[in-house]
RNA sequence: GGAGUGGUAGUUCAAUUGGUUAGAGCACCUGCCUGUCACGCAGGAAGUUGCGGGUUCGAUUCCCGUCCAUUCCGCCA
């Protein structure tokens, strides 16, 4: 069956193509009937044109069928560009200048009304959104998203190729390891009580293809954790993941920052300028109490352990004798701040393990809980440490140093949001270096690798890892924009001795290292170059740069937060067929 | 696993100290309307108040449980 096929997609024509007859496909995305004249937007995912049905001049067929065309109704018009009496109200739409007069109509299907109104869907609750995302796709602000996401594989495939990297796939299917997140299991029929696992990212094989030759690898990758989901976490994610040999940190991260230029120069039409500055996460750290720092704002952290010890405060003095340090942060015209806020921002840094916020509030009077402990000299010379001024609000936290900024960062971000701090329309983009190797588990009383275990560490920090493992630096390195991680990699361990060191550091037997990652040990014996790589969070970077926060925005189909999709009704129950041919027995 | 917010018509919201027939905008349906672009006007249909239980003469409202969405903490090398 044929139909009107388009000449023209619904966002291209313009005053200049006056007088031409075409045809246009597309949905009706409003319907103006005006009891004479009727008009149609006609949507496709190139915009919006507007398509007039004059009684007057056309035939009175066309006339009555125009008159049963409804929202959704997928439609081919023919008829003559033809400039509008006025241009169109809608600045947005790009075809305002110009209208169709219709002289064909086929309604190509006709449409139920939708359950919600496509013209319409930003206030639309998420749960009706997701049931009918195939509907939700329809809108122009998805579809510019996922027309974004496809333009930055695009760059990145390029970018990639032209600098003489090959993409390779690696297994979906691969070998459960131990360390970092959940992994989903796949069981299989051939394998009764085996599985497998997918990859939480393709590490080992990027490294087992440096070990190949592949010298410069890059792949765009479904990952897949089994965590719990945030706005920013997806149960099934996308990396671009690069791995290059006979490098150090610096080719990594210029390799990065020549595809970053390339985005920013496509997506907010700036140059960005490089090299990218670095800091190093002790720097990070003791500046905004976080190792992916928003910089858009100041409120930096200033560390007054010294300083505040000289007051008779003992907290301050008890922490100061355990190794912590006290930190906070000056809230310019904070002093308006109500007890009750004030109660909430120390609920708040509770949430990060801190057991206290103590402030001054520089007001019309003086406000402190501890100001009876400090001399008029001694507070002065706190103010003035944080050059704060009347009206404003010192807060301090102590606690192991660690802990201590994290609180005092996570304050100066609540505080930064709510007061609406953070220019939006700034990017702040640079590297942070120098991680530590190894952070303590409390709960496995164990210590793990900070980024993952095959990341070696600082060469002048090498000795350390027998002596003093915690203040081993590794070669890692995020790249951070505008507060999130939107790239992170390491330079990895080549040598099989360095390797085995650190398995053993982290509590891996030698028995328990070979089960698990016997084959990359063993790779790594027969010749393996020195080699790097880095992993971008796809979706994140997408979103930064659709100016979204959630990067369900830019997943053509993601879950909810609760890791299930409402759509097609997954994750679902299976049958006892397939749960017998796979050996596996629901266990309640 | 924990905390916050929300769930009432297709949809977005409202409903006084617990009170009688649960309202409004948009969408939908009918009629009118020849330059709209949030078209306009008149009328109409549309409800398991997420679900289950409890208190009460009476529950959208109070209590308990539970489900869903969303944000955050834990978790996510």
């Amino acid at each position: 069956m044929s139909f009107l096929k388009r000449t023209h997609n619904c966002g291209e024509l313009r005053l200049s193509d006056s007088g031409e007859k075409v045809t246009l496909n597309g949905w009706v995305h409003k319907r103006r009937d005006l009891g004479g004249v009727i008009f149609f937007d006609l949507r496709d995912r190139f915009g919006m044109t507007q398509v007039v049905v004059n009684p007057e001049t056309a035939d009175s067929d066309l006339y009555e069928l125009a008159k049963t065309v409804r929202s959704e109704f997928v439609i081919a018009i023919e008829g003559e560009v033809t400039a509008r009496p006025e241009p169109g109200k809608n600045k947005e739409m790009q075809t305002r200048e110009i209208e169709i007069y219709i002289s064909k109509l086929e309604i190509l299907n006709k449409a139920e009304s939708t359950p919600f109104e496509i013209s319409a869907a930003d206030d639309i609750h998420e749960d009706t959104k997701m049931k009918y995302r195939y509907l939700d796709l329809r809108t122009p602000k998805l579809q510019n998203n996922i027309v974004t996401r496809h333009k930055y594989y695009q760059i990145a495939r390029n970018y990639f190729s032209q600098n003489n990297f090959v993409e390779v796939e690696t297994p979906i299917l691969m070998k459960s390891t131990p360390e970092g997140a959940r992994d989903f299991l796949v069981p299989s029929r051939m394998h009764n009580g085996r599985f497998y696992a997918l990859p939480q990212s393709p590490q080992t094989y990027k490294q087992l293809l440096m070990v190949a030759g592949f010298d410069k690898y890059f792949q765009i990758v479904k990952c897949f954790r089994d965590e719990d989901l945030r706005a920013d976490r997806q149960p099934e994610f996308t990396q671009v993941d690069v791995e290059m040999s006979f490098v150090d940190e610096i080719d990594v991260q210029e390799t990065t920052e020549g595809l970053m230029k390339k985005l920013f120069k496509e997506f907010r039409n700036t140059e960005l300028e490089l090299p990218l500055p670095r800091m190093t996460f002790a720097e990070a750290m003791s500046r905004f109490g976080s190792d992916k720092p928003d910089t858009r704002f100041e409120m930096e952290l200033s560390e007054v352990t010294d300083l505040v010890c000289e007051s008779d405060f003992q907290v301050f003095k008890d922490t100061k004798e355990r190794g912590g340090i006290v930190t906070g942060i000056c809230v310019k015209g904070g002093a308006t701040f109500s007890r009750k806020k004030l109660d909430e921002l120390t609920d708040y840094a509770k949430k990060f393990k801190v057991k206290g916020l103590a402030y001054f509030k520089l007001g019309e009077q003086l406000s402190s809980p501890i100001k009876k402990f400090f001399s008029e000299e001694l507070m002065q010379r706190v103010f003035d440490t944080f050059s704060a001024e009347q009206g404003d609000l010192i807060l301090l936290v102590a606690d192991q140093t660690e802990t201590a900024q994290v609180a005092t960062g996570e304050l100066r971000l609540k505080i930064a949001k709510e007061m609406n701090l953070i220019d939006e329309s700034k990017d702040s983009i640079f590297w942070v270096t120098e991680f530590p190797l190894l952070e303590y588990s409390e709960e496995d009383e164990r210590f793990v690798a900070r980024h993952h275990p095959f990341t070696a560490p600082l060469t002048e920090d090498l000795e350390l890892m027998d002596s003093d493992p915690l203040k081993v630096r590794a070669r890692a390195y995020d790249l951070v924009w505008n507060g999130h991680e939107a790239a992170g990699g390491s330079i990895r361990i080549h040598q099989n001795s360095v390797q085995e060191k650190l398995f053993k550091l982290i509590g891996l037997s030698e028995e328990e290292a070979r089960e698990k990652f016997g084959f990359l040990l063993d790779a790594l014996k027969y010749g393996t170059p020195p080699h790097g790589g880095i992993a971008f969070g796809l979706d994140r970077q997408v979103a930064q740069f659709c100016n979204v926060d959630a990067i369900r925005d830019v997943i053509a189909f993601p879950k909810t937060v609760s890791a299930s999709s409402p759509m097609d009704g997954s994750p679902s129950n299976v049958s006892e067929e397939q749960l017998d041919q796979l050996g596996l027995r629901i266990k309640n």
